[in-house]
DNA sequence: GTCTATAATTTGATAGAC
DNA sequence: GTCTATCAAATTATAGAC
């Protein structure tokens, strides 16, 4: 058996783990998140967390680079596909929030740790093949726009108009929620209708 | 002398422990700053910190309250104004983007915050008065849908759009700054370009 | 692999001199 | 008002029994 290999037994706890340090971490951030809080989650204590991880650091890297794997090979995916781009805006809308809709709350998490240290980010998460990469899609904005096909508009405005409205609700949840009594049902009933609604607010804008 | 008098080094110490914690604070969230930091930050020692606020957490919510009375009622103020809603979208894109650019991390802190502890937030940070309170605009959105001068359009939907579009940037910056090699100066151009950049892009959407 | 008990470290907060 | 020195509490990490 080789070094790496896991008994039923250890898998079945490492799964435990993980899930509630992503529960704990992605509520709490890096900082906030405490090692007896992950370890109560996983209904274990904490010595036997730092049998499986030798430190804290170790295991939110390890969850960290999970939900990045998660997320970012699929943006890419839309990104990079040869779809036309009307129907690229959509896929991406209608994925994007299909993904996160499991996760709510990945894309603070993930916009806080980038925040509160980009180096480490960058070099360990992001191994190039994580890294979202617009280019192609720009391109094809551009071509649409010498096509004659939409309106002339700068490609990085239309692709951040697009992130934006899909990606930040999820950001601001607390806040729409406290602000316009939103309760969960009705977060999710909006989000749903976005998929539709925001590949239509676009192209609206830029089609001729 | 009155309690709250201060004399002019008193002010000017009191003065540079804010600063000092707003950067800390922005940067590294509640949980993540460290005491040490602010009073190094600040010039001072510990001890001196505590001799002008209680404890941490004080501290935190001055700072806040601070960023959210710079935040809000500005926001308010455009929200409840009498101008029509093509002017109004224009004045919030322009408004805000001038107000955050001065303290770009200020968004994802408050996000992050209310996030982390969305009832002191709502009770404590905001008293009514710092509100976000969108209930006019919303109306007036649908009242120009009655009347015919923009397609029907839910109204959520479009506040929610302006308002990702304009804060989403800031929130993100870290990540769009390290994926497309923007630098602080390309990043501040391209903002003051989406002054006008969404309020295009919206009403061409919505407009008949 | 898992636990109890405890060490080691970090960090918020205070006492007391100047 | 400001500092040095120190305490007390919280929290990460380890030792060692089962």
């Amino acid at each position: 058996m080789s070094k790496t290999a896991k008994t039923p037994k250890s898998q079945l706890t490492e799964e435990k783990i993980l899930d509630a340090a992503r529960k704990i971490f992605v509520q709490q951030g890096m900082m906030g998140a405490r090692m007896q809080d992950i370890a109560d989650e996983a209904g274990i204590n904490k010595a036997l967390l730092h049998y499986y991880f030798k430190n804290k650091e170790q295991l939110f890297e390890m969850i960290f680079k999970q939900a990045s794997i998660r997320l970012f090979p699929r943006i890419n995916q839309i990104f990079n596909s040869d779809d036309p781009l009307f129907v690229k805006i959509e896929s991406f809308c209608a994925e994007y929030i299909d993904v996160v809709m499991e996760n709510p709350y990945l894309p603070l998490f993930v916009l806080n740790e980038i925040h509160r240290d980009t180096e480490l980010f960058i070099q360990k998460i992001w191994g190039e093949s994580n890294r979202p990469n617009p280019l192609k899609l720009l391109m094809q904005i551009e071509e649409e726009v010498q096509k004659g096909t939409i309106r002339r508009v700068n490609p990085m405005h239309l692709l951040m108009n697009m992130i934006s409205m899909t990606m930040f609700p999820f950001v601001a949840r607390p806040m729409l929620q406290a602000n316009l009594g939103m309760d969960d049902w009705t977060f999710r009933m909006m989000m749903e209708q976005r998929k539709k609604e925001i590949p239509d607010f676009i192209i609206r804008s830029i089609k001729l």
